[in-house]
DNA sequence: AAGTGGTCTAGACCACTTT
DNA sequence: AAGTGGTCTAGACCACTTC
């Protein structure tokens, strides 16, 4: 009969969540060995290990053998590229500059505020911004976010961080994000796209619509990509 | 000093890929017994637990309690939506039908000859098809396969079978594929095109550039997918 | 009842990093 | 030398499927 069966590593694997959501543990911290944490849980070390293992594979912590374990961050080098899919048609994978065009306090559109699940009454923060990669403009994003989570942000803090901008929200909002859905599509760019994009008025534009997650089943983060695809595509593995 | 130190469970990982390749257990058919292969390969059942984990991750076996460990298909069900990843803009994901348009032999462009890894005067087949999902068409393909792995492959043969080309190429031609590279990019339709998938001419399409490998490191095949996005959308997880 | 994968333990030893 | 994660073993028992 037993219906909701849940193994001990599994327990565990929650309870080590609960307690990096709860900030026992902050991004790029160590958690404990997993021999104290086996003592300290009253279970053996290979159930912590099989524990730990499903938050390596989601990339929630980091195994450094001979170290210890570590909260993932979006700032390591090895992160730079796990949410930028962005990737020049020759050459190696470079890093883009970013420029804030604007921030302003806004109230979703339709679209918007279904996928972020707020009231359409209730103002969001909109960032807008243009990657360049190598000079280059070549992705204009819009960048909405729920007000709650992000007080203080300003346009002066946004420009003046170097790196991902999930490494701003984890280091400066408490707000880690761990997954995200994205939709591709195909449009061809508005007049105002265009000039911010410096191309023609009527180049086709790849489309990325992302909703990313945090620990919680919330929607953090709504953000809608607009790529120039002339030397440039977007990369995806598939297995 | 010891350099390239070879855990047990990855020599086991590759002893069974290797039964794979060779044909020892094909598509569909079951492994033996954890514990059959551990006395067979003088290890523990732990490591050969090992080992097998890897090839679910990387889905080249499937498990079932109580029952065994199978070579993953790309016919079960599960496995319909691996590779296909457009999706109606609301409601469920839905089965496309396939109508193929040509099938020939065919010198390969510069850029799939690259891409495929073969000589510019070496002939490839060439598939074209639709895909429509609920009598719409969304993607026109274009397939190019190396000739030897394929030999045998008829418009007949294809335009009789139901389900996802992968399954079969893996029971007709021995041929599974493993993973995929993708680059999208975003361009405005031909007029062929757009004839052909009843949009306007000069509609942006999502274009998806496909690389597939099997067992091997040689590519398999190359797809160019160009997809209609009214309606429908390429969707993403990352993580 | 028998056979399969799934969980859990305890302990040994190895590889790597830091002190 | 001490501490960490990484590998490997042997054995017990559980959950699920088939006979």
């Amino acid at each position: 009969m037993s219906l909701n069966f849940n193994p001990l590593y599994r327990q565990v694997r929650e309870h080590l969540v609960g307690r990096m959501r709860s900030g026992d543990w902050n991004a790029g911290e160590p958690l404990p060995a997993e021999i104290e944490l086996a003592k300290e849980l009253g279970v053996s070390q290979g159930t912590v290990r099989k524990a730990i293992d499903s938050l390596v594979t989601e990339n929630l912590v980091v195994r450094r053998q001979g170290r210890g374990t570590y909260v993932a961050t979006h700032e390591e080098p090895v992160a730079q590229f796990r949410f930028l899919r962005m990737r020049p048609n020759i050459g190696e994978p470079v890093q883009p500059e970013s420029q804030i065009l604007s921030v302003e306090s806004c109230y979703p559109t339709e679209g918007v505020a279904g996928l972020l699940g707020v009231d359409l009454v209730q103002a969001c923060l909109l960032i807008k911004r243009v990657l360049s990669f190598e000079g280059r403009p070549v992705v204009l994003d819009e960048i909405w976010l729920p007000p709650q989570q992000f007080e203080g942000l300003t346009q002066e803090l946004l420009q003046n961080y170097k790196g991902p901008l999930y490494g701003l929200f984890e280091s400066q909002f408490k707000v880690r994000m761990i997954r995200c859905e994205e939709r591709l599509t195909a449009r061809q760019a508005s007049e105002e796209q265009a000039r911010i994009l410096n191309v023609a008025a009527s180049t086709a534009l790849l489309i990325v619509e992302r909703v990313s997650f945090g620990y919680e089943e919330k929607p953090m983060e709504v953000r809608i990509g607009s790529c120039v695809t002339e030397g440039f595509h977007y990369l995806n593995f598939l297995s």
